[in-house]
DNA sequence: GCCGGGAACTGTGTATACAATGTCCCTGTA
DNA sequence: TACAGGGACATTGTATACACAGTTCCCGGC
């Protein structure tokens, strides 16, 4: 694997993680003594995230992490119900029943177990991992897929700034087994629905519940313009 | 300017009007002769056109300038209908009727002027890309701007390959003046509407209209797995 | 005490040299 | 004739050096 490549999910990790904070300046000569490389591949790693809207270039000043604010989660989830829609859509039209319904069924599991005593966090999601790429192979548009990924970092990385609660959890794991079925049975209307309806509860857990902080401590950078 | 920019704008337009083909290698060394700078910069502009999906890069091989068949066409434009359409939403809902009433009276003229001896394709291409660009501003969601720059990059390709006819720009014109007056109405419903029209009669055009060559002349790669 | 100018410094933009790796062709053999 | 292997070539990946631009801070003047 190329330094760059390294140092580019290194980085990225950092800032979806919020290792890395807003504001925070990520210098070449700094990022290449970290990571023990030259400039060159940590110039390329920066513009990937530049590119991906995770930094920011400063002319003169070096490149900063992004700043995330309210405004960003609505804008975000104002493009996933867009895309997640038309993907719902798009899986049931196109749909590998099998595969829905095997994911239906785990997904089932995990409302059950999580309705009892112990919350297999890291389960959950990496099952909802596999049903996004199940829905981007079956949605067969890599140009939707491209939009989806770029999308997937950002909310992965405000989903990072609130811990959802159980409850919560449990209810997602239901809506998206409802997803899941409705893609299987082949019904788009009602895959789209239930798409709607779990993003919409989805934007709701996360404007009430308390967030670290939404004002990041004062950024190294003045306000500037 | 810096000199990655301008050879990126360079490329990213000679991959649009099609005077570099699918299938055509970038090569580092080569393109920086070509303009006469070092290959850092070149390797830069080479890395935005991959990210932007106009390229590809085969390791060993160097950078080739990506197809386009018929398959990604109906890709585009589902992803198209989604974007657009949402956008035309938000655009109805958070709109600005001055501006919107003022396109819609320019696209009404170019309709009435389209109609009549001459076709004046640049004026309203440019009428069209201002009304993106209000769009954009109406949706106020750098996200989905995001998404639609990148997608009207591969759209702008694929218009390019095929002539549009006269009677079909007077008609996208009209299209395109309802959807104005949709928005500057605040009709968020009728927005939408009158965008899937025009989507659906794009691309009927795009798939009816002759184009130079869907499968382009012999690539100088094999087809490598 | 405030404003303006200049110099030093920090950091990016570009060029070039070197290393690693993949490809392609040629040759030998079965 | 088909296939495997090896070597030369081409091309990218990385390191380093230098030039230029922007920013910041200090000093002098008002």
């Amino acid at each position: 694997m190329r330094a760059s490549d390294r140092a580019y999910e290194a980085l990225r990790e950092d800032i979806v993680e919020w290792r890395l904070l807003p504001g925070q300046v990520l210098g070449e000569v700094e990022q290449s003594e970290r990571f023990g490389i030259s400039r060159t591949p940590i110039r390329e790693a920066l513009s990937r995230l530049t590119a991906d809207g995770l930094a920011e270039a400063h002319r003169g000043r070096g490149v900063v992490v992004s700043q995330v604010s309210l405004e960003d989660v609505r804008a975000l989830f104002e493009l996933r119900e867009a895309l997640d829609c038309r993907a719902a859509r798009l899986a049931a039209r196109r749909r590998d029943p099998v595969a829905f319904q095997g994911l239906a069924a785990e997904l089932e599991a995990v409302v059950a177990q999580l309705h009892g005593p112990g919350t297999d966090r890291a389960g959950y999601y990496d099952l909802v991992e596999r049903m996004d790429r199940a829905i981007d192979e079956a949605t067969a548009n890599p140009y939707l897929t491209a939009a989806q990924r770029s999308l997937r970092l950002h909310l992965a990385r405000v989903r990072k700034l609130s811990r959802t609660n159980p409850d919560r959890l449990a209810r997602a794991a239901a809506e998206h087994a409802q997803i899941a079925r409705a893609i299987a049975d082949g019904s788009e209307e009602i895959a789209e629905a239930a798409t709607r309806v779990h993003l919409a509860n989805s934007l709701q857990a996360v404007l009430t519940t308390p967030v670290r902080e939404w004002v990041q401590p004062a950024p190294p950078l003045e306000a500037a313009g």
